[in-house]
DNA sequence: GCAATAATGAGAATTCATTATCATTATTGG
DNA sequence: CCAATAATGATAATGAATTCTCATTATTGC
C-alpha cells in the first residue's frame, strides 16, 4: 500500500520522446511504431501503461476525436484544436481559435470548454487525386 | 438474393418516435428506454436494427461526439452543433455556427467540414450544486 | 555488488458495444 | 384468410481496444 516510485525506463522515455517528435496526436498504435524505431522489442502493453502514467504525471494529454480511439501529445501545447485529414488519416494542430463560442450557447447554459475539429485534406494530401 | 422488402413494425416506428419527441441525440440505450414507454417487451437488438435501417433509408443520422457512443438523430435538422452537458451527461443541440472557420485552416489545407461540441452545464444543470 | 522491487514483454483475459442466430410472431399482397 | 417472409426478442457470439498476469529483466539506494 506504499506508493509506489517511479523508475526511469528507456521504454516511458521513447514513449514521450515518440510524442515530442510527432509533433501531432498519435494512437497508441502509432506511438509503438514510433517507439520501435528506438527499441524494437518494444510491445503494445509498455505503451498503454506509459501513456497512462504519462497522463497522470500530467506530461501528456489524452485526444479524443469523433468516432476515433483516443490519440496522445505533450500536453504543454496550449489550448488548441485539430484537422483531421479524410485521406491519410492524420490528424494536425490548428493553433487557431474561433472567437465568441460563448454566444453560440443557448441562454441559461454555462460554456466552460469546447472542442473543434475540422476535416478535410492535409497539405500532402491536398494535391492527390481522390 | 432479391432485395427485402421493409415493412411495417411498431417497434420502427416507436424507435423514429422516440427520436423525434426527444428533440436530442439519444444513445442506442437512450432510445431503448423512450420507446420502451410504448413497447414495453421492445429488446436491444431490435432498437439496433432500426438504427441501422432508419440510417440507410438516411431518416437518420449518427452523431459521434468525442469519446462517447454514437447517438441518433432525426436528419431533417440541418447544420447544427451540440453542446454537452458534463453534469447530466445530454446533449443538445445548438444551432449556431462559428464563421470563418477556413481562416483557422493551416494554409495548403483544404476544409470540407467542421464538428464544434460545447461542454458546459445545461439550463437545468447550471443551477444545482457541483 | 546486492537486495528490493519497479518495469517489461508476451499473450491471455476482460470489457462492452454491437451483431448474428434462431425459433417465434407479425405484416402484407393476393 | 393464407402463405410467404420480414421483424422480433432473447441471448450467444463477435471484434477490437485496453488491461491483467506472471515470469523475467532492469533500476536504484545503500
Amino acid at each position: 500500500m506504499a506508493d509506489q516510485t517511479t523508475r526511469y525506463s528507456k521504454q516511458r522515455n521513447a514513449v514521450q520522446a515518440a510524442l515530442s517528435t510527432a509533433g501531432r496526436p498519435l494512437l497508441a498504435q502509432e506511438v509503438l511504431s514510433y517507439a520501435q524505431r528506438e527499441i524494437p522489442g518494444l510491445g503494445i502493453a509498455t505503451v498503454y501503461r506509459n501513456l497512462k502514467t504519462l497522463v497522470q504525471q500530467g506530461d501528456v494529454l489524452q485526444v479524443v476525436l469523433p468516432g476515433d480511439n483516443p490519440r496522445y501529445e505533450i500536453a504543454s501545447l496550449g489550448h488548441h484544436h485539430h484537422f483531421h485529414c479524410v485521406a491519410c488519416g492524420q490528424v494536425y494542430d490548428v493553433h487557431a481559435c474561433p472567437r465568441n463560442l460563448a454566444s453560440l450557447t443557448p441562454d441559461g447554459f454555462v460554456l466552460q470548454r469546447h472542442e473543434l475539429t475540422l476535416y478535410g485534406r492535409c497539405r500532402a494530401c491536398a494535391g492527390t487525386t481522390q
